[in-house]
DNA sequence: TTGACATGTCACCGGATGGTGACTTATAAA
DNA sequence: TTTATAAGTCACCATCCGGTGACATGTCAA
């Protein structure tokens, strides 16, 4: 093995993308993470000082929340333009399409789901800063009157970032076909639907 | 201890509740079950066969997903006489509040999100089989025209579930208070305008 | 009373985990 | 060429896990 220590710190944290990806976050730890980079596990303690601070550099090191930009698919200022209902079916249907094409954030996303560690704290407060951002920066014509929109798209967004989770080793949830576009048509629809709503 | 194989039985399956309370699905092992029971583990397999047909047995003991009454509030042939939209409206509220009070139900939802194994397989294809009857027997005059809306009404039910299964540990989602009434409230309001949306 | 069987206890196994100390060896400066 | 140090290897620890075989003992029929 080549001596070369920035090389290996690489290793090891794409290693932990992969870990992620075969087997899910159940089975990640630092001999699964070590094996997959073909490394002594010491070297996690030595260069990150723990697991802990290598899923970190893992989680800086991509881009886990799509941009807004590849989110709206166009100018923010273009979306801006839209009537209130129509920007949140951008965001929306945007979002949906960026998540899709984002396997590991899923698993991540599960993951933040179901344990509670200062990985997935830190990755649900950089969410809600995002979401508070996005907020901000699409809806700074927004009054209270708009409180139960924003609401129902906090909503929509729970329900298919649950069924990307599901989708992930299910087939089907509530009648909708997870593992066909037939099924994620039918979503989009109701996302479209439900912005129109009120 | 008394020599009484019935009670112990009992003792072993109430034991998954309270580990599954206490730790969570994570840490639900024979172990744990067993120190939970306290009781040796090695009746577990004597009793159930191994840990997979005890949970089996947990799982069909307890009114896991709430009666068709329960969460309509009401008969059955009231709430089929309302119109469709407040049908739904009805369904998804009265699920709502019912899990809401289920937290072992909630803990199992979560699990079954991220871990596919016979039990959680099984679980899921009951609340399938449970969705199609609501189906079948609320909205037995639904044609195709009201997919849509049924549909919508899936990706509901799955957003505030994932908001369930979040409020265990997290507090806040996308700026609704989870560990508020005022958060659920917002919630409520929102389910109800997406209802009435098309 | 005796003996058979069911109920429950205990000690142990192999394997995986997170974590550490002691070792080898390549590199690069003196 | 020598030598200090960083880079990487290896063996080992305690702990937990699921699982099993051998044992002790209460119960009940013969």
């Amino acid at each position: 093995m080549a001596r070369d220590k920035e090389l290996t710190r690489q290793r090891l944290i794409e290693a932990v993308g992969t870990a992620l990806s075969e087997q899910g976050f159940q089975g990640l730890g630092v001999n699964a993470v070590a094996r997959a980079a073909g490394v002594d596990k010491v070297l996690i303690y030595r260069y990150f000082g723990g697991l802990p601070e290598l899923l970190e550099a893992y989680g800086e090191s991509q881009g886990f929340w799509p941009s807004r930009e590849e989110v709206l698919g166009r100018e923010v200022a273009v979306v801006k333009a839209l009537p209130k209902a129509e920007r949140v079916e951008a965001v929306l249907l945007g979002l949906l399409d960026a998540l899709r094409h984002r396997p590991q954030t899923i698993e991540v996303l599960a993951w933040e789901a179901v344990q509670q560690s200062p990985l997935t704290q830190r990755l649900a407060e950089r969410r809600e800063a995002w979401s508070r951002q996005i907020l901000a920066e699409l809806f700074d014509d927004a009054g209270p009157e708009d409180r139960s929109l924003l609401t129902l798209a906090s909503l929509l967004v729970a329900g298919f970032q649950y069924l990307l989770i599901r989708a992930r080793r299910g087939t089907v949830y509530g009648g909708i076909a997870l593992d066909s576009e037939v099924g994620w048509a039918e979503v989009r629809d109701a996302i479209r639907r439900a912005c129109h709503a009120g």
